[in-house]
DNA sequence: GTGCCTGCAAACTGTTTGCAGCGAT
DNA sequence: ATCGCTGCAAACAGTTTGCAGGCAC
């Protein structure tokens, strides 16, 4: 955990940028939470906790800044809100997402679906493919067998 | 073109809401406009020139009663804005898009190129997939013309 | 008259901006 | 002394809501 906000350090020096505690205490959110598709709002609480202090417009430049170096992504699942997901390292493809319409729940896939249909997007559209973004919706594993126990129940 | 509005008008009928005038001209404008991934100003912009008197907050309730109905999806492209496309007849799935980030033209594709990834989730995460948002970020073909064309210039 | 639908204005939510102050160099 | 960064408050943009009136049955 550690090594990634040196990593991070690093980039932010390299384009003279200060790591601030306000952008560590961010940081240090995203890396935690990393699961966890937080919105503006959200990181602002968690980072609250670290550093009272701070205000919720610096959270908002700071994911700003991190989106300019590539470090996180922004998402919108449809709700109104946009969502902060750190990019993974060493992975140059941006990650897929299932959403369960039951539970809300956010999985996320890291292994390139894409590489096959970005070929041919390239190859029948002429299209120079640069970054994709793929969300599923449907229903989660754990909901189905949910859904699966309870008519057993009602049978 | 006449024949999709009296469809709609049938659907909506069928859950017993009425094809008002102003709810007529919004859907005219989505027919019409159908390649271009409107927003809700926009629409109202354009519906305004049918029906003058209309109001912002009636565009939002038609399109909101068209989503509900299923007759038009809501996009998000990234930029704060919701977008609205009128999904195609006798298409299951909801169609992708390729975003230019050249020229910002938006392609649609109804090819449905996610059949063997919908198998794969499915069978790998044992997850239900009910419907997916799929777009790529890159550059168009004329744009890439457009860059060749430029870049023998400067030679 | 009942109930759906509308226009207007006000409210609300998420995000951005202006500005004065602060802290490191 | 400069300059990047911050917190606060105000501004802003897109969307939703409350309400009184209107229209069709």
């Amino acid at each position: 955990m550690e090594h990634r906000l040196d990593r991070i350090k690093k980039q932010l020096h390299a384009q003279s940028y200060k790591l601030t505690p306000q952008r560590e205490a961010t940081v240090k959110v995203l890396l935690e939470r990393e699961e966890d598709h937080l919105s503006a709002e959200d990181i602002y609480l968690l980072v609250k906790e670290k550093a009272p202090e701070i205000g919720l417009a610096t959270v908002y430049r700071t994911l700003e800044l991190l989106l300019e170096l590539q470090i996180v992504e922004k998402i919108n699942f449809g709700d109104g809100v946009s969502r902060y997901d750190l990019r993974q390292e060493g992975l140059e493809h941006f990650h897929h997402h299932l959403v369960c319409v039951e539970c809300g729940s956010i999985q996320e896939i890291f292994e390139n679906l894409l590489v096959d249909v970005e070929k041919k997007v390239e190859e029948e559209w002429g299209f120079q493919v640069q970054d994709h973004r793929l969300t599923f919706h449907g229903v989660c594993k754990k909901c189905q067998q949910a859904k699966l126990k309870k008519s057993r129940m009602t049978k």
